[in-house]
RNA sequence: GGUCGCUUAGCUCAGCUGGGAGAGCAUCUGCCUUACAAGCAGAGGGUCAUAGGUUCGAGCCCUAUAGCGACCACCA
């Protein structure tokens, strides 16, 4: 016998255990089975399992799982992400608390510290995503530095060499100089900091003019090469080709005339710093500025600042401005809100800095991959986000690729000691052209992290060989990933899919949002409201949680965490679990074979069977269309309130009846509607599904590898389906009397059913056991008029048949009128309504035919329904 | 500055191609009915942000406005 309450860290770990034994998650190539694939985006070695984490290969499992069952070949490829720069710092902070710095060790030292690392806590993450029952294939999990991984990487950056889209140069680039690299634009976060407008005068040389400029960044002012005005500027115009001199320096600068400053804001006059501004590089480039870098990698001022050397952009900032202020050239100070670059990563100020580094040129690629999107070959869920993604791919630019970092892909660049020259190779060149005795030296920098991710769809399938799996699985079917990676990594692995591959590497993009907490702020490790998946899994299971992240919520929008949710979602397995134990204590010493469909299922049976059935069709229909939470909802709602509520409580008197006929044909619809039921929900709650399923049959081995659930036409039975639905309303109907007229559940009463058409009474006559239990008759009299039925019974409408229940002591007749009187005036509402809709000729003239059939048979219902609570009424007396 | 999203019951949110407004929680009432009190039976509560428009018909489509939010850009 099972227990009374549904405990699932009795069983989670137990059921994914056997499923890995089983190899359910394992796929082989199979030519006579359609492959469904799925990429897992590969985690961070650094990273714990967090809410979205679970968010999305919740989402994967379901959809795997649903595949699975449907009989695609199913592959869902896990694996993990090295995460260069994130895992570089952890590392390097493990280090300092060791006493060791990295510059205390050799690249190759260093490297060893990394991969021991890798070994201690690179499979947390993936231990964890167990936990919440994803049904990836852990034989084939990959990591992005895995041996073939790495030479797909350096396959890709050869060829794009080759092709001329990798290219190395001096640009101005984002570097963090706490970190001490550069970083692609996409890793630059801008915040809005409060800071400073400095508003400053510099001399013109051999004048006693002035011009006026403001700067938010002063210490910049070291490395200015030029300021520029606007060509039209009439107020400059004399100035352009001037020159003026940079205070606190002894540099004369020229007044150039540039189309990039804005007439109308500040006084229309820039200074141009090429070396650490975007903009103003540009603008360096367009007038060959010199450029001036004024600070060192980590963030100091150098050499070139002068007296400033050595101090930090902040000391210097304030003595700069000192400075300035005592030899007059410094007008006013003004508090300015404005935005500030910073890093992702590490959160600091990043400085634009002009530094030799190998970029990807990103024109070329991108033209297919908005093509891809325009010919609706890849196709995002929700929609909007494809507009996300053409943005960016429309405005892309050069992807700034090299790190200054040691854990990750080593650049496949090297240099000949003797002149210099760059080779890129796959091997270290031996020797050099024109260079005896010269070695080669490989690039000391590694390649953004997103440069491997962006392989991943094929990289992890063995290519650049042409493997059976490659062939096989790619491209995939759908990627599943938040809205705040499309830049990082969608955009990279559509392009590199294409380039590398001549084919996207997966057809679909299912997006969603981030996971709030109850208040709806973001979950974050500063703020301290993240809350652990795993500890939602041990009080609640992970199937409540699972269900909590996919409902209520519209795909790809963010959705606030409640607890409530949560308990609501577990209280749901429990309802499972007890209709299971109730079909379970009815089945002992029963041979129920699910093979033989019975010929006597009565009216409730096949409603029950009839309902399932569409269910499943509809369901089906939801998947497909990835609408995931409005699918499990129905299921939820069908499992709950039609099968416990309605047919649990119809079958009990043939059940608790030993001697009833039919009693063998209930347990098979029991049973049958219950697996339909845990089929539909496996994907979405696979435990507890799992767990009943085992229970309930024999013959398949798990749900897991059970079949989908399809419409079947044998199942169609729309004549119960309408009968069951009438009985539901007669009860209800008389449920309610009861409690508007408070009778206690105790008192059991006589219930009269007339209807003068003999099919409705038929209907009741094998309806009435269901009015014992469910409507509290003492004895249920169905007849064709109503003869013996005392004048002050209690009284209901429903289509086609009147309701009487004689209780003439508790009746208080004043009472009785007015609650008739409310449904006299619901009636009445009704047929306005639709008399109103009908009297519209433009309804009538354009109006589906069927529609206005409905609305037309729906008022002749309310009309005789009208007429007998009128008719009931006048029989109270005034 | 640009793009996009949101505004529906007290709270948090669903509402799939336009055809009589839903869920969970909360509130109230009555039930320990032999599957389940993590339960059962019921109730109250909404001019679907505002103003126009299209349509026979709009929560849903179009336009404008307001408030909130996200992302992109970054005019020094």
């Amino acid at each position: 016998m099972l227990d009374k309450v549904y405990d699932p860290s009795l069983v989670e770990e137990k059921l994914y255990k056997r499923w890995i034994e089983k190899g359910y998650f394992h796929a082989e190539v199979d030519k006579s089975k359609k492959p469904f694939t799925i990429m897992m985006p590969p985690p961070n070695i650094t990273g714990e399992l967090h809410m979205g984490h679970a968010l999305d290969n919740t989402l994967q499992d379901i959809l795997i799982r649903y595949k699975r069952m449907q009989g695609y070949n199913a592959l869902w490829m896990p694996g993990t992400d090295h995460a260069s720069i994130a895992t570089e710092v952890k590392i390097v902070n493990r280090l300092l608390e060791q006493g060791i710095t990295k510059a205390d060790l050799t690249r190759e030292e260093f490297l060893k510290h990394a991969w021991q690392w890798k070994e201690e806590f690179g499979g947390t993450i993936t231990s964890q995503l167990r936990k919440i029952g994803t049904s990836c294939d852990w034989e084939r999990e990959r990591f992005t530095m895995d041996e073939g991984l790495s030479k797909a990487v350096n396959e890709v950056f050869i060829r794009l060499y080759e092709k001329g889209y990798i290219y190395k140069g001096a640009r101005i680039i984002n570097w963090c100089p706490v970190c001490e690299t550069s970083i692609s634009d996409a890793e630059v976060v801008h915040v809005e900091q409060q800071g400073n407008f400095y508003h400053l005068k510099y001399p013109i040389v051999n004048s006693e003019e002035y011009v006026q400029l403001a700067t938010t960044r002063p210490e910049t002012m070291l490395g200015d090469t030029a300021i520029a005005v606007n060509p039209n500027d009439d107020r400059y115009k004399h100035l352009v080709g001037k020159k003026v001199m940079l205070p606190l320096t002894d540099r004369e600068i020229p007044i150039i005339a540039d189309e990039y400053v804005d007439m109308e804001f500040g006084t229309g006059v820039v200074k141009i710093t090429p070396s650490h501004d975007p903009n103003d590089f540009e603008v360096g480039q367009r007038h060959n500025l010199a450029q001036i870098c004024v600070m060192n990698d980590d963030g100091t001022m150098n050499d070139l600042a002068g007296v400033y050397k050595g101090l930090t952009k902040e000391e210097a900032r304030a003595k700069i401005i000192k400075d300035l202020q005592s030899i007059g050239c410094l007008i006013k100070i003004e508090p300015h809100a404005h935005n500030v670059g910073t890093h992702d990563r590490c959160n600091h100020v990043i400085e634009p800095m002009i530094k030799e580094q190998w970029f990807v040129r990103m024109e070329e690629m991108a033209k297919p991959a908005i093509e891809a999107l325009k010919k609706q070959e890849l196709n995002f869920i929700p929609e909007r986000f494809g507009n996300t993604y053409l943005r960016w791919l429309e405005n892309i630019r050069d992807w700034c690729i090299s790190r200054q970092l040691w854990w990750g892909h080593r650049i496949p660049a090297y240099y000949c000691s003797g002149c210099n020259k760059v080779v890129v190779a796959r091997t270290k060149p031996t020797s050099c052209d024109c260079c005896t005795d010269a070695e080669f030296v490989q690039d000391e920098d590694s390649l953004d992290t997103w440069f491997s991710s962006a392989l991943w769809p094929f990289s992890t399938l063995g290519w650049p060989d042409n493997t059976e799996e490659l062939k096989y699985f790619y491209p995939t079917n759908v990627l599943v990933t938040g809205y705040d990676i499309i830049f990082f990594w969608v955009v990279r692995m559509v392009f590199s899919g294409i380039e590398q591959l001549g084919e996207i590497p997966f057809k679909d993009v299912l997006i969603h949002g981030l996971i709030r907490d109850s208040e709806g702020r973001k979950m974050s490790k500063s703020l301290g409201n993240g809350i652990d998946p795993l500890k939602v899994i041990n009080e609640y299971g992970a199937d409540a949680l699972r269900l909590t992240l996919i409902t209520g919520n519209a795909p790809g929008n963010d959705m606030r965490f409640y607890f409530e949710r949560v308990e609501n979602n577990r209280n749901f397995s429990n309802k499972l679990w007890n209709a299971t134990r109730f079909i379970l204590m009815n089945c002992e010493g029963e041979d129920v074979s699910l093979d033989k469909f019975p010929n006597n299922l009565t009216a409730p049976d096949k409603w029950i069977l009839s309902k399932v059935n569409k269910l499943a069709l509809e369901v089906t229909e939801n998947m497909d269309k990835y609408e995931l939470g409005l699918a499990v909802q129905k299921v939820y709602d069908f499992a709950w309130e039609e099968f416990c509520d309605w047919y649990i409580e119809m079958v009990k008197p043939r059940l608790y009846n030993k001697d009833d006929n039919t009693r063998g044909a209930a347990l098979f619809t029991l049973k049958t509607v219950m697996i339909n039921i845990l089929k539909l929900l496996h994907p979405f709650i696979p435990f507890i599904t799992e767990e009943i399923f085992m229970g309930l049959q024999d013959t398949e081995e798990s749900i897991v590898v059970s079949s989908w659930p399809n419409f079947n036409n044998d199942w169609n039975f729309e004549t119960e389906e309408e009968e069951i639905e009438l009985l539901k309303t007669a009860i209800r109907q008389i449920r309610n009397i009861r409690r508007d007229m408070n009778v206690p559940p105790s008192r059991k009463a006589k219930v009269f059913v007339v209807s003068e058409q003999e099919q409705v009474r038929d209907i009741f006559i094998r309806g009435t056991v269901f009015f014992a239990t469910l409507g509290f008759a003492s004895e249920v009299l169905v007849q064709k008029d109503k003869a013996g039925i005392a004048d002050d019974a209690l009284s209901t409408i429903i289509p086609n048949a009147l309701i009487f229940i004689p209780l003439t002591e508790l009746v208080d007749i004043a009472k009785e009128r007015d609650r008739l009187s409310k449904e006299r005036d619901k009636y009445e509402a009704e047929i306005k309504r639709v008399d109103q809709k009908l009297a519209n000729q433009g309804f009538v003239a354009k109006a589906p035919a069927s529609l206005i059939e409905t609305e037309k048979a729906k008022k002749d219902k309310f009309v005789i329904m009208l007429n007998e609570i009128n008719e009931r009424i006048k029989s109270l007396g005034a």
